[in-house]
DNA sequence: GTAATGACCAATA
DNA sequence: CTATTGGCCATTA
């Protein structure tokens, strides 16, 4: 058994444990893709530096293939924006539906919008970090 | 086997 | 404010 083979489990379950976090967003909020990632350990097999560096973008491909329950619509940039691809304006209305407003460049009020994360007890029930040190967002 | 691409982010210029 | 760049992962062609 290779390294490959060995890690698409982990990768299966970064995946799920993603899903599980975006599923707590609450309707009207938005979280970005670094702050998702930031509430998950470093899996095994890759070193923090890598990890720190691609997370983001990993829980880019975990939205792009999430079971229908998952509302990744609130899943968006560090920017406040939505990022570029097919169904973009789709997610947009989705949001809008849910009463957050855009700005005149398409961006969205993270401090207004952004969620701070589930509660202290709920991560633990979960085996994840608590998030103290937040990115710059505020 | 190689090469291109991606629902990212932080630090610079 | 915008544009560029390094990060060096995983998937797909």
């Amino acid at each position: 058994m290779n390294e490959l083979e060995l890690l698409a489990p982990i990768r299966s379950a970064f995946y799920t444990t993603i899903w599980t976090i975006v599923r707590e967003i609450p309707a009207g909020q938005v979280a970005s893709y670094g702050l998702i990632a930031g509430m998950i350990p470093v899996p095994p097999c890759i070193s923090s530096g890598n990890y720190k560096a691609y997370r983001a973008r990993w829980v880019g491909n975990a939205m792009s293939a999430c079971p229908p329950d998952v509302p990744w619509q609130r899943v968006i940039n560090a920017q406040g924006k939505i990022s570029l691809r097919q169904g973009a304006d789709r997610q947009r209305k989705l949001l809008e539906t849910e009463g957050i407003v855009f700005d005149l460049r398409q961006r969205v009020d993270l401090k207004r919008y952004g969620w701070p994360g589930p509660s202290a007890e709920w991560l633990a029930a979960n085996g994840l970090v608590d998030q103290t040190n937040q990115p710059s967002l505020f």
